[in-house]
DNA sequence: CGGGAACGTAAGGGAATCGTAAGGAATCCG
DNA sequence: CGGATTCCTTACGATTCCCTTACGTTCCCG
């Protein structure tokens, strides 16, 4: 009942990137697939997926440079994708921070076990520090997606699962607007049809508990006639 | 570090035994070989090395068998060798709780690289008290995993193995929520379906045995529509 | 300015989820 | 081997909360 995790696929040739998407969907993840460096860090400069999987040779930007951006600024899990003869390159972007790799040509089952088990070790069972960067804060709102534990200006605040789901979509994605589709996808993420109506009485839900004053919102603002945003 | 690291190496075919032997030798860690997984319980039962590098495939005891019994008693890191033929079973041992794996034929060198990945990640985060110490003690709540012992109140109270391992697995992790599937993956442990209510039957048990009042949980709180959480 | 669309609010029913007890199968030990 | 223990499943009752609905309020556009 929680929101499927993010991957971000970096990778320049289009069928391991299609067949990529393909596999991570099936298991059951969100996609986003960029095809080079440069995308991706502007996309990352935005967003916050739960992990990347990061082709090592790519045009432009290459990988190492994605990862070490990238690890100056977060402990988003990485994957890197390499080819067989760049074993040194290969052990490199392994202890330059990546956490794990694979070796081109690969099975696409093998990259999905390894999300799965990144994942499970920085989202699940791991007491690492990666888990204490899950942390979000932001202005008399702090936001623990491990204990699923929310503080709204000193105070613990008891959240249902679909509101603390609803609350840490959007934190992650701080100004990002969403329509009530989206959200219904993101967080519902349910085929069958769902009221939209049901977004605005969840989103009230919240105002209610997190908000200084939740008729005049702080932090979960509408926008009018297309849906809601996260404020910081 | 003053000791290096300790690695327990179990692998039957005694070439590859002492290569990999050799070659973690140079990289700087002690390194003790055994040759079937029987030997390696007798051992495991005395020594806590500071990780395992484990063959899947073992005469008698197999590396499967050694890393559930291990997973249930330690958090020691676990890097699992396999043959390429064996990509299922890889798969299946990697979620079973190793940390990593290598296949077979592998470069020893690819190995090093991940022996000591893995002991950046799991020895870097183990200023954490709650990995280093074996007696964990909590308000009216004492858990002693090398006697396998817990006292509530001051009374010690006997646990069913699997009892023994939910609450351990929790208890290492306080607050943190994990949902039924999770922990079925990290204390059950299996590949073949569990149904989930088995875990409230243990949760209900555990806290039969352990709670002032079972009816309102002091310890082990449910996370509605998530799992539970171990509250200290 | 007025009307319609979109949003906010409160309440209730139903379904999903959780808790509990018991039974059967598997395992363990004497 | 037989009895005791443990574990998992199942059935059913209890609890929680989610979604829908109805109606009031606000916003926007003609």
């Amino acid at each position: 009942m929680t929101t499927p995790p993010l991957i971000l696929v970096v990778e320049d040739e289009p069928s391991i990137a299609e067949v990529t998407r393909l596999y991570l969907q099936r298991a059951g993840y969100r996609v986003d697939v960029l095809g080079d460096g440069a995308a991706a860090l502007d996309y990352l400069a935005r967003e916050m997926p739960d992990l990347v999987v990061l082709d090592l040779m790519l045009p432009g930007v290459d990988g190492l440079e994605i990862t070490r951006w990238l690890r100056a600024r977060s402990d988003t899990p990485i994957i890197m994708l390499t080819a067989r003869r760049e074993e040194t390159d290969r052990v490199l972007g392994f202890e330059m921070g990546a956490d794990d790799y694979v070796v081109k040509p690969f099975s696409p089952r093998e990259l999905v076990s390894r999300v799965r088990a990144v994942l499970r070790r920085t989202q699940g069972a791991s007491s690492s520090p990666v888990q204490a960067q899950r942390v979000l804060e932001f202005e008399g709102l702090v936001i623990d997606s491990n204990t699923r534990q929310v503080h709204a200006r000193g105070q613990e605040v008891t959240l249902t699962a679909r509101e603390f789901d609803l609350l840490h979509l959007l934190v992650r994605h701080p100004r990002q607007v969403f329509n009530r589709d989206q959200l219904l996808d993101l967080v519902w993420g349910v085929n069958e049809f769902i009221d939209p109506s049901t977004v605005t009485v969840h989103v009230r839900r919240l105002r209610e508990k997190i908000e200084p004053d939740p008729s005049k919102p702080r932090y979960i603002l509408t926008v009018w006639g297309v849906g809601y945003k996260f404020e910081p």
